[in-house]
DNA sequence: ATAAGTTTGTGAATGATTTCACAAGCGTCA
DNA sequence: TGACGCTTGTGAAATCATTCACAAACTTAT
C-alpha cells in the first residue's frame, strides 16, 4: 500500500470521532459533505481520503455509518485493544495513568512505571507502581504494544532505547526537547511547551 | 508579512530549543547545517525558515549563537512573558498547573478554575482553585493571555466561546472531540487519543 | 594580497497535498 | 421505465512545502 501522510490519519481519527458520535444518534448514512463540515474541510478531502483505502460508499447516498465506522476502526487498527505502559508516575505520568479517555478509545494502561523508590509501590489507581528495573522482564512476559514516556529530559533517550530493545513497537513521548525514536520504533512526541511557544507565535504576529 | 505555515513555527521553536542548549554551552557560533543535524532537518530547511524573517547569518561563518536566539525569541513572541489560566481542575488540569516546564519557557499559570464546588477553594501547588463563574470578571483585571481548557467534553464549547467573549486570545485545548475556535481566538488542540491511533495505525500498517 | 575553504541566501526544480470539476452510479418519484 | 436530483470516486490543476544547486560573501592561512 502506498504510504499515508500523517495528516491524512489524523484526519481518519477525527472522522472516526465523529462516526462514533452519529451512530449513537443512530443516524445510519452519511455523507462526506456532513463529515468535511464537522471536520473542518472540504468534502473533496473526505472521499480522496478514504478512497485511498477503497471505496466505501454509495453515490447519491453517501456512506453507511456502520461499514465507515467498521472500515475506518479495521484500517487505524481499533479492532483490538492496545497494552499500554506509563514510564514515570510523576504528575503528566500520574494524569495520563487515570485519564479515562485511553480506555474509552480501545487503550488500556496496564503498568505504571517509576525509578523514584520512594514512589515505587504506591498505588495509582488501580495499579501498583513498578521499579521500572522490571520493564524488560515484565515487557516479555506483558507484551506492551505502546510505552508512554513521561519522565525528565535528561536520561529520556537512554530510556527510550531501552523501550525500543525490550521489543516495544511504539512510543507516545511528553519529554519535552530532542528525542530520536530508536529503530523500528513508532514514535509520536507530545510538547505542550512548544504548543504554547506556537500561540505565542499567532498572539505575536496576527494581524 | 507572509502567512506563515505552521511546519515552520514548529520548526523554529525546535531550533530555538537548541540555541538555549547550544548557548548554555557556551558556543557563540552555529551553522544551519549544525541545526539540521539536532532537529533532523536539511540544512536548506533552516535556512529557507529563517530567511522568511530576514538575513541573520554571515556566510562562511554561520549565525551568531546569541543574535539568533535574540531574533528568535522576538519573532516567536517570547521576549516577554504570558498569563495563562487554566480552566478544569481534575487530574490533568491539576497536572498541567503544576508542570513546570510552562513557566521554564515564559507561560505563567497564574490562575486556575473549576465548575465542581467540592474542588473550588482547594489549593493547587500555589494556587487556589477559583469557580469559573468568576471566569470574565476575573480576565477583566487579570488580563489571560492564554486559557488551557481541560474539562469534560460536555459543555466545552460553550466554555471556549466564553474565553473568547472574555477577551483571552488564544486557546490550548486537552479537550477531545470537535471544538471550534471562537471568532480572533487561536487555538491548538492536543488530543492525545488521537495520538495513540496514530501509533496504532502505524503499528497495524508497517511494512 | 591572494587563494582556498566555508556557509549563507535564494531562485528554480521537485515533490506532496489539496482543491477542482465532472462523469458515472444510485435512489426516488411520476 | 425514464427523468431528476444527489453524491461518489478520481484524473487534472492548483497550491503549498521541501530540496537542489550555486553565486556571493565571509574567514583563515600563507
Amino acid at each position: 500500500m502506498k504510504r499515508i501522510a500523517e495528516s491524512t490519519v489524523r484526519r481518519l481519527s477525527i472522522y472516526l470521532g465523529f462516526l462514533e458520535d452519529i451512530n449513537r444518534r443512530g443516524t445510519t448514512t452519511v455523507s462526506s459533505e456532513q463529515l468535511a463540515k464537522l471536520g473542518g474541510t472540504t468534502s473533496a478531502q473526505v472521499r480522496k481520503d478514504l478512497s485511498l483505502f477503497g471505496s466505501f460508499g454509495k453515490r447519491g447516498l453517501g456512506y453507511s455509518v456502520a461499514e465507515l465506522l467498521g472500515r475506518l476502526r479495521q484500517i487505524m487498527g481499533l479492532e483490538r485493544r492496545w497494552r499500554v505502559c506509563i514510564i514515570g508516575a510523576g504528575k503528566i505520568g500520574a494524569a495520563l495513568a487515570q485519564f479515562e479517555g485511553f480506555a474509552q478509545r480501545g487503550f488500556d494502561v496496564v503498568a505504571v512505571y517509576d525509578s523514584n523508590p520512594a514512589r515505587i509501590g504506591e498505588m495509582l489507581g488501580e495499579l501498583r507502581i513498578r521499579d521500572v528495573a522490571f520493564l524488560e522482564r515484565d515487557a516479555e512476559t506483558e507484551k506492551f504494544d505502546i510505552a508512554v514516556l513521561a519522565i525528565p529530559p535528561r536520561g529520556a533517550q537512554k530510556m527510550a532505547d531501552r523501550v525500543g530493545r525490550a521489543g516495544i513497537g511504539a512510543i507516545l513521548n511528553f519529554v519535552a526537547g530532542q528525542l530520536t525514536a530508536p529503530p523500528k520504533v513508532a514514535m509520536r512526541t507530545v510538547d505542550m511547551a512548544m504548543e504554547l511557544e506556537a500561540l505565542s507565535f499567532a498572539l505575536t504576529n496576527r494581524d
